[in-house]
DNA sequence: GTGAAAGCGCTAACAG
DNA sequence: CTGTTAGCGCTTTCAC
C-alpha cells in the first residue's frame, strides 16, 4: 500500500488512459463544466485508478500564482525542560511533578494563535499556508526559499532584517505584523498598544483614583514598549498626574527580571499601583508581592499587557490588555490578498483593537 | 518601496545583467564553489540590484523535489468566545473578566506543539513546512492541493479518510500521527498509550494499594482510548484486581460530560480512585469532586492522560501521562525523510515513550 | 467541446 | 569553469 512508489502519474498518463488530450484533463480539473459529461467521467475515472494528484509546482509555474501565503515566525528555540526526581517503571518514566514552581509561563507561545488565525483565513480563501521560522544564520536562505514559493508573505515583527525584507518585497507583497512599519513602506497589521495602555491606566487613575503609580517598562528598544509607554503617559496627563511623579523601571519583558525589580521597589515606599508593559513582567511583580507579603489588590493593584494564558491562571488572576492574536494572523492574510488584488497604491496600516480584561489583580472597583 | 511591482526578475534577467548564461546563475545559487570568484561576484551583484528571488516552483519542477513537507491538522474550528458585561472606553472594550468560570481549557491546542516540533525538525533539515487543516467539505481539495506541492505528508489521526490518504500516498510518502495504522500500510508515529496507562494504574493499584477504582473512558470508537483501556486492564490483572470489579463509564473526552458522569458516580459509593482516559475528563472529575465536597486526593485520587497545560493549573494539579507532542511532530518529519530515502521497504511504526507526571491529584504516596 | 502548441523559470546533463 | 539544450507538469490561447 505504501512502498514501491514509481514516478507519479502526470496529466499525460491520465490523458492517454482516458483517451483525451492533456488540455481536456486540465479542464476537467479547473473548469469541469466546460467538458462534456461523458468525457469528464472518463477522465475522472482515470484520475482515480491512476492515483493522479496534480503537481502544485507545475501548476504554479504555468499559472503564475501559487495559491500559497507564507508566514514567518520568530524562531521558537527548543527549551529542553529538565525535570528532577525520576523513577522508571516498565520503560515509562515516572516523575514527581509536585511542588515544583509552576513553570514561569504557559508553553502557549503567542504566535501559535497568530498561526491559527492565519491558517483559518487562508483556508477560507482557498489558500495554503507555509510557515517557517526566521532563526539562525540560515535565515536568509529560508526567507528567500519561502518567498520564492508563495504569493505573499507575512512577517512577524523583528523576525527578519529590513534589508532582506526589502529584497523579497520586490518579488511579492510583504506585510509586517505587530509593528507599525508603514514608514518603511510595508503594509502592516498591528495592535493599538497606546490606546490599550491608555485605557487601563485611565481605569487605574480615573476610576480607581490611584495616583501613586510605578511603571515596569520593557527593553528600551522595543517598539511595542514605546507605544505603550506613550499611552501610559497620555493617560496620566489626561487625569492630571505628573508623569515625573511615577517611578519607571526598565525590565526585559521577562518574569524573573520583573520580580527582582519589584522586590527592590517594594523595599521602599510601596506604590498603590504597578502598571506593567507586558504580562510576564506583571507576573513577576505578583511573584514579588507574594514573596514580600504585599497583598494584591488590597495593597497594590497590578496590570499587565498581552493577555497570555498564564495570566488567567495566576493568583490573583491578572488584569491585562488583551491582544487579538488570532485576528492578527487573519488580518495579515487579508492584507496580503488585498495587496495582491491591488499591487499599487500606498502602503496600508491596519490597527486592531485591544480589550481590557479586568481581573482580580486590578478589579473594576476597590470596595467589597 | 512596496507598490508598483513589475514582473519579478528571472534567471534570464540576472544572466544578461551579469553577462553570463543562465546555467551560471543557477550554479552560483546551488554550487557557488563551482564558479570562478569574479563571475560569482558579478552574478551576486546582479541578484542584489535586480532583487532576484528564485522561483521555488520552477525549481521544484525542474529538480523533481520540492523541499517541502506537509502537515495536515484536524480543523481547528473557530470558537468565538463570548464575554458578558462590557463597557467601552475610548474605543477600547473594557471587560469584567472576574468570577467567570475559568475557561474549560487552555486555548493551547495540542497540535500547536506538534506543529512546532515539525517546524523545528524541518528547519534543521533544510525543509519548509506547509500546514493545512483538513476541515470541511473542501477537505479533498485541500489535501490534494497540499499533496501536490510537497515531498511528503504527515497527517494527524482521523483528519483524513483512508481512501483519500491512499490516493495521495501513491504520489508521496504519507505518515500517520498518533494512530498506529501500520495495518493500513502507512508509516506511523504514535505514542505508547498502553504502556502509559499501565504505568499510572500500576502506581495507583501497586504502589498506593488502591483497589476500588472507576474508569472514565472516551468515545467507544477512539483508537487512543482502546489502547489506554487495554493498558488499564493489563495493570489491573497484573496486580490481581478483577477488571469486572471496576465500574467503567464512557464519556466523550470532554470536560462537561465527565463532570456529569462523575457527579452521578459520586452519588453512589465513592471509589478510591478515578482513572480517566484523558485530561479533559479528569478535569471534569475534579470539577465534580469540588462541587460535591469530595476531597482530592484524600477521598479519591484522580489521574488523566495527555499532559495538557490546564492540568498544570488545576487545583489540585492533575496527575497525568504526558505525551511528547513536540516529539511527535519531529518524528513525523524524520519518518518522511527516511521514507524518501528508502521508498521501498515495509511500513514502519515509531512508538514514542510517554511520561507519568505525579502531581497532587494522585501523589507519589498517600501519607503526609 | 476538444486538441495542438507555446511557454512558465529553473536544473541538469552534455559539450566545449 | 561556462554555455547549450532539453525537459519538469501544467495552463492557456488559438484553431478546429
Amino acid at each position: 500500500m505504501a512502498g514501491q512508489r514509481t514516478a507519479p502519474p502526470t496529466v499525460y498518463d491520465v490523458a492517454s488512459a482516458a483517451g483525451v488530450s492533456i488540455a481536456t484533463v486540465s479542464r476537467v480539473l479547473r473548469t469541469p463544466d466546460a467538458v462534456r459529461e461523458g468525457t469528464r467521467d472518463r477522465v475522472q475515472a482515470a484520475i482515480r485508478t491512476l492515483g493522479y494528484v496534480p503537481s502544485g509546482n507545475a501548476r504554479a509555474l504555468a499559472g503564475k500564482r501559487t495559491g500559497v501565503v507564507g508566514l514567518l515566525l520568530p524562531g521558537f528555540d527548543v527549551v529542553p525542560d529538565e525535570r528532577p526526581d525520576l523513577v522508571t517503571d516498565g520503560g515509562v518514566r515516572v516523575v514527581d511533578d509536585r511542588r515544583h514552581v509552576t513553570q514561569p509561563f504557559s508553553s502557549n507561545l503567542y504566535f501559535d494563535e497568530v498561526l491559527r488565525g492565519a491558517e483559518l483565513e487562508a483556508w477560507q480563501r482557498g489558500l495554503a499556508l507555509m510557515v517557517a521560522a526566521g532563526r539562525g544564520p540560515s535565515r536568509d536562505v529560508i526567507v528567500n526559499d519561502v518567498a520564492g514559493r508563495v504569493d505573499g508573505l507575512a512577517v512577524l515583527a523583528q523576525t527578519v532584517p529590513d534589508e532582506l525584507l526589502e529584497h523579497v518585497a520586490r518579488r511579492i507583497p510583504v506585510v509586517v505584523l505587530a509593528d507599525d512599519r508603514r514608514s518603511h513602506g510595508f503594509d502592516s497589521v498591528s495592535v493599538d498598544n497606546a490606546a490599550g495602555m491608555r485605557t487601563v491606566v485611565s481605569h487605574v487613575v480615573g476610576r480607581l483614583g490611584i495616583r501613586s503609580i510605578a511603571y515596569v517598562a520593557g527593553p528600551i528598544d522595543s517598539p511595542d514598549d514605546m507605544e505603550r509607554a506613550a499611552g501610559f503617559r497620555d493617560a496620566l496627563v489626561e487625569h492630571g498626574v505628573d508623569p515625573a511623579d511615577v517611578s519607571v523601571v526598565h525590565g526585559d519583558f521577562g518574569r524573573a527580571r520583573a520580580r527582582e525589580l519589584a522586590t527592590a521597589l517594594f523595599a521602599g515606599e510601596v506604590p498603590r499601583a504597578v502598571v506593567c508593559s507586558n504580562d510576564q513582567s506583571a507576573l513577576g511583580v505578583l511573584d514579588a508581592a507574594a514573596a514580600t507579603g504585599i497583598r494584591v489588590p488590597e495593597d497594590v493593584v497590578v496590570t499587565g499587557f498581552d493577555g497570555i494564558d498564564a495570566g488567567r491562571f495566576s493568583s490573583p488572576r491578572l488584569t491585562t490588555v488583551h491582544q487579538p492574536m488570532g485576528e492578527l494572523g487573519r488580518a495579515a492574510v487579508r492584507a496580503i490578498v488585498e495587496r495582491l488584488a491591488h499591487p499599487d497604491g500606498p502602503p496600508r496600516a491596519v490597527r486592531l483593537p485591544v480589550e481590557v480584561l479586568l481581573r482580580e489583580s486590578c478589579p473594576p472597583t476597590l470596595d467589597a
